[in-house]
DNA sequence: ACCCGACAGGTTGTTTTACCAAGTTTGAGC
DNA sequence: GCTCAAACTTGGTAAAACAACCTGTCGGGT
């Protein structure tokens, strides 16, 4: 009758163990109840109580020394940092989400950057469908994004209309291709006249661009996308772990 | 009375079957054998097949869906991209692994951003150690490496010599802090006229500027390292799965 | 003939019990 | 004081059972 499901119990585990370790319970540093204890109070059995431990390792809540224990580390300050990929959010979140207006769908010549990100021919044409992207009233990012005709035949994306639905949705939806990971370059550079007006910026301050090739699982480039910024109002952050 | 460790058979079995995908015996989009066909035919239990397959999974080869099967999804193009993630390697490999001239050491007052990184008093003062590595004969980058005074006394990175040890390794064996993971910031900026000097660059193109601020497993600040690329040499480059 | 549900058989996911191996600490006995 | 064995810890393997899920087939009904 219970037609919410319940977690397994590996988990509910992990995360009773978090909420000690958060809340000061089992502070950084001291050793963790022993296996057998945990088994005692938690009533399981070991290969549960062992998935649980587990998982708190390789997420890096703690670390264990074969034969000494299992010691605290503290939540991992990773866990909390969302990775803020430029680029990420145009393909994942509905256009209809960020304000901002068309400049550009129609199939045009490739840039040669881009012709080599997409593994195609130097001259060869795509379909480019470009956006600038209003932040508080004022222009704040252009994104481009190309992808091969074949890919945006039967797609929403030659529309001039905002697309309701992700782009990584849609063409998985429509066109079965399932994005696994982004080659991602940054550089910087002047703005042009034109994208310095577009942009409503100052042509002597700089450009990050960013460009972001997506790829499937075999590694085929799929789409790419295009981030600038101008860096008088932006900059990117991110986080990772060492080693 | 063998005296080399031989690895764990689960790992034994992730590694064979690593090599049938890339060698094409299992072809990515195929199915896998089934649990109880690999039991038999490495002649394993379950516990071990099952654990051998989570770590595929976990690492990206395959996907599994329940009550179907396990699915082949190639070598993930993720290995073997190691992220090259700029001032990492300034933290681990020895100063004199890289040619380049030290043009700066000493306690100087902290650059406002600098602050904000280290979490210091705005106008305190730190440890600065700035480096302009050479490549192929010409200036290529301006390292600069700031760190709290007492994380700084007693160590080596306060002598004009280049450190014949990693920065990362250094710290820890003389003060025993353990890097965790790095908060990095990139903007572009232009050059000052010092800086384009140093860097034998023109004045009129931009800079590409790293901010990473290190920190240990609790969140706690460590040393910030920035890196000045000039735009028109250097680009960054990284890859990353997407969800 | 067609559709739809029940059912059987396959798959992975989760949990339990059991035993052995390897590393660390402790203390008893010399 | 030193040595070594016992008792602790985590790591790995084996065997079994149940649950949840998918996909066919085989009915019966329309």
């Amino acid at each position: 009758m219970s037609l919410e499901s319940v977690p397994p119990k590996y988990a509910q585990l992990v995360q009773a163990l978090q909420r000690r370790i958060e809340s000061g319970t089992y502070p950084p540093g001291s050793m963790l109840p022993s296996e057998h204890q945990l088994i005692q109070e938690f009533s399981v059995s070991r290969p549960t109580v062992v998935a649980a431990l587990r998982v708190l390792r390789e997420q890096g809540w703690i670390e264990s020394q074969q034969g000494k224990g299992r010691f605290v580390r503290g939540r991992p300050a990773m866990a909390t940092v969302e990775s803020n990929r430029p680029g990420q959010a145009y393909l994942t979140s509905p256009e209809t989400d960020a304000p901002g207006e068309l400049v550009e769908a129609a199939a045009v010549a490739l840039p040669n950057r881009v012709a080599v990100l997409l593994e195609a021919e130097p001259k060869g044409k795509a379909f480019l469908r470009r956006r600038l992207v209003v932040r508080e009233g004022e222009p704040s990012e252009l994104v481009s994004l190309w992808l091969p005709l074949e890919l945006s035949e039967g797609t929403d994306l030659t529309s001039g209309e905002p697309l309701p639905q992700g782009i990584r949705q849609h063409l998985r939806s429509r066109k079965g291709v399932r994005f696994d990971h982004i080659v991602e370059q940054i550089t910087a550079r002047m703005p042009t006249a034109a994208e310095a007006k577009q942009l409503g910026m100052p042509k002597n301050v700089p450009l990050l661009a960013v460009f972001g090739a997506v790829r499937d699982a075999s590694g085929r480039p799929l789409v790419v996308v295009e981030v600038l910024l101008p860096a008088d109002r932006h900059e990117l952050e991110d986080a990772y772990p060492v080693r």
